[in-house]
RNA sequence: CAGGUACAACAGAUAGAUACUUGAUAACUCAAGAGGAAAGUCCGAGCUGCUCUAAGACAGUGUUCCAUUUAACUAAUGGCCGUAGUAAUGCGAGGGAAAGUGCAACAGAGAUUAGACUUCCGCUUCUAGUUCGCUAGAAGAGGUAAAGGUGAAAAGGUGGUGUAAGAGACCACCAGUCUCUAUAGCAAUAUAGAGAGCUUGUAAACCCAACAUGGCAGCAAGAAACAGAUGGUCAGCGUCUUAAGGGGUAGGUAACGGUAAUUACACCAUAUUUAGCUUGUAGCUACUGUUUCGCUAGAAACACUAUGUAAAUGGUGUGGUAGAUUAAUGCUAUCAAAACAAAACUCGGCUUACGUUGUACCUAACUC
RNA sequence: GGUGCCAUCGCCAAGUGGUAAGGCCGCAGCCUGCAAAGCUGCUAUCCCCAGUUCAAAUCUGGGUGGCACCU
């Protein structure tokens, strides 16, 4: 999955986009809605700000831990997960 | 056993922690929440707007065996005919080529009032032979559609009569077409009999006949409220010169420079362009934004029952808010054979994709 | 959600029922001492599946993929 983050102060906003190649309806809704699950586990302890998240072709074929193991990747990269 | 044909049913369950949409409630909470194809958008309707409309005709578009069903249909049901298959059963845009026009490549002698290349046939002329009856060869003007070969197709087939040779020219039987009569059937049609004429294909080529039909756009249709001010409209100012090309003014745009300054998108000059510019208005069938409505109880679904071969129709009963706008109906684990696939105004059909299970029926060949 | 259009060789494409033109690229040969240029030849199940027809790229129906418009 691809991450796009702007960090700005009182401001709350995601976006979840998957697109046609990544199938048919059926897919690219269960893309989202997967998506969707894991960013409200971990919404307590992100910082304020503007997120894009963008699923890729081969998500639908992978285990629920590896997803959550690159989804931690993408936010600890862009350094968007709040201290303590 | 195996293979096949038709029809029907279902479209996950359990657990965990935790979200979403709608409705009810003061709140806590409670209830409901995606398909058989929701898909393709191929037909037919409702609904909405615009346009049109006395009636009729022409044109256009569509349909095309018969009966029935339906709100309607190019749909469905049953039958007839044709066709594929051993069969169960499937498939069929299934009127007219004798109203007219067009087309039929290549090959072939000839392709639609057909045609003579090789055959076949007598006739005339010439030559040769002669047993003086004729025979053979060449040339000419004809006859012929029976044989050959070409082609998707050669103008019915077989047998006889007939003839110089032949020919539906005539006859018998047969195939096909049309008409009439009888019987069965509501009908398409089937069976039997009689007669006519002399028969290429193509109408998913133009067309003809019969029948039907206002047209176009589609919920991103359309309606209301609030806000806006692009067009329109009202008011004011401006609209010069030349025959024309063109030149110029108000106005617009802009680099360098200058002026001014708290700030400047201002002013000056210069360059370029060319008739509009400015202020108001919201009462306009044009336009923009937001919200609400349209929006879900419907020619509806299910169960039982009556009629009908069936599609379907009638009667009785039952239960019940999916209604969003980046778009909810989830996420994870286990089991399992789980596939195809996600509503966006709503219905009736068709088409295509696809997992599992069941029922009924068929069997030529293959295997035992 | 709705509406319309397109698909022919690797690329650009012509072709309104009768043997699928042409250009560029590629390959092979000729030419040349070697190349370039030039000349000759080769390369198509007309997106797929059915139907009508003697015959379909073309006519009809269904499917697949792509593009555009309405906001």
């Amino acid at each position: 999955m691809v991450l796009f983050f702007l960090p700005s102060q009182n401001i709350h906003k995601v976006g979840f986009t998957a697109t046609k190649k990544i199938g048919n309806a059926v897919k690219r809704n269960r893309a989202k809605r997967r998506l969707r699950a894991l960013f409200c586990e971990f919404s307590s302890i992100l910082q304020d700000g503007t997120y894009i998240f963008v699923a890729k072709q081969s998500i639908n074929e992978i285990a629920h831990e590896k997803l959550k193991d690159n989804f931690l990747k993408v936010l600890n990269h862009l350094k968007a997960v709040e201290k303590n």
